[in-house]
DNA sequence: CACGACTGACTGAATGTTCAGTCTAGAAAT
DNA sequence: ATTTCTAGACTGAACATTCAGTCAGTCGTG
């Protein structure tokens, strides 16, 4: 769109600002065309500059890709840590966990995109390097969950349960329900799928919880999703 | 292996042979190289004829790719009604139907490959005929599972529960074990999975179950997955 | 000038698909 | 029975295209 404009005057943090630029251009390539279809002339033209230069910042076009899936999950990650911290309650992290892995994202940048997750699975499954990222990233988010239901029940909001098969359980329940998301399943939109999770988190867990009006600042997919 | 000496002398019959000979090469070829890298050249090796009878037999690679993944989830399916069919309680189908999709498999043909169903899912989100055939898929196994539960209320064997959201949950938790298995998670083998989601179910459904010994007639997975 | 950012033109390899024609089994004709 | 004919299975060799990666050289700036 507008990155065009972005032409890059020599000075230094050219180069880190051009990977972050194409590493976004890379990702919503992925998005758009799928993993295995992705071309790096797709990256290229998409930000106005030469193939060639995709080649000379990352050596090989594989190494972009992979860099560009720990980017995304770098940054997924970051992000939710900042809004969770933000809030007060453990339910209401929880919650605001739930609805990054669910419910569509306003912000633009790495806007929580299901196919994504998909690719870069299918991914992790062929190439060991990617394998590492998932597994390290699976791996982060799971103690984020288990910390955060330990502080949950210090605070007394939640009911006593093992946290570690808890949050095996519930990453598991989020996988399965972005994948019929992704697929855009007939009878699991985003809302639907969010509030069953949070449902079941809260009879699980023992705290009240009410679909408010957690109708994110989104509207393309809700909306879509529930016409169908 | 021994499908090279298949050496289809003319007759009635062989062009369906011919098909499904490919068919199932191709989801070997599949489930080794991955979706994407998957060539017409591979499939035509593996049974020991050139590339171009592929061509001959399914007009193109995409074609003969996409009616590969409809056979699998057909023969899928049937194979689950056919066991399912063989128990006495709704309590034992149900088993039967997790460990199918979270077991590994002793029968070599259509052997649970959970990165094939990675596969298929990131094909649906850009194919529309997969798409299809994924939608209908799907809805059929949540139809299997209403009726089972139905049918397991009705024999007293289960407490009332809404089967449809029911089923929902149950799709989406097998389909994100599925995953994690298929990544090898380090936390998550097949047997933890199985067990992990029976004990949902047991309990939700309010049932007895313990692990008995379903370790299946296999050997490869579950072994080796307990070893990482 | 030197250096780093950058590009256009090119190449080599991979690979899906086409095509002209071969081979074989059986049907039809003699 | 022998020959002729045909249709369908099958192949080798080319074809066409796509695409990652290379390279020689330009441009602007400090």
């Amino acid at each position: 769109m507008s990155e065009q404009a972005e032409r890059a005057q020599a000075g230094p943090g050219i180069a880190q600002a051009r990977r972050g630029q194409m590493l976004r251009a890379a990702l919503d390539v992925i998005s758009e065309r799928g993993f295995a279809d992705t071309r790096i002339t797709d990256i290229a033209e998409r930000i106005g500059i030469s193939p060639a230069l995709v080649i000379y910042y990352f050596k090989t076009k594989d190494q972009l890709l992979t860099e560009a899936i720990r980017h995304y999950e770098d940054t997924w990650y970051a992000e939710g840590k900042r809004r969770m911290d933000d809030l007060p309650t453990a339910a209401a992290r929880l919650e605001e966990f739930v609805a990054m892995n669910l419910l569509p994202d306003s912000d633009p940048e790495l806007a929580s995109n299901w196919r994504l997750w998909l690719d870069f699975w299918v991914r992790a499954t062929r190439d060991a390097s990617v394998a590492v990222v998932r597994r390290e990233s699976d791996e982060r988010w799971r103690e984020v969950i288990v910390s955060l239901v330990l502080a949950g029940q210090r605070a007394g909001e939640f009911v006593r349960v093992d946290p570690q098969p808890f949050s095996i359980f519930i990453s598991a329940l989020l996988d399965g329900l972005t994948v019929q998301i992704a697929l855009d399943d007939p009878v699991v939109d985003p809302v639907s799928a969010f509030e069953l999770c949070m449902r079941y988190i809260a009879d699980h867990l023992g705290f009240e919880w009410t679909p408010s009006g957690r109708a994110h600042g989104n509207s393309r997919t809700v909306s879509a999703g529930a016409g169908r």
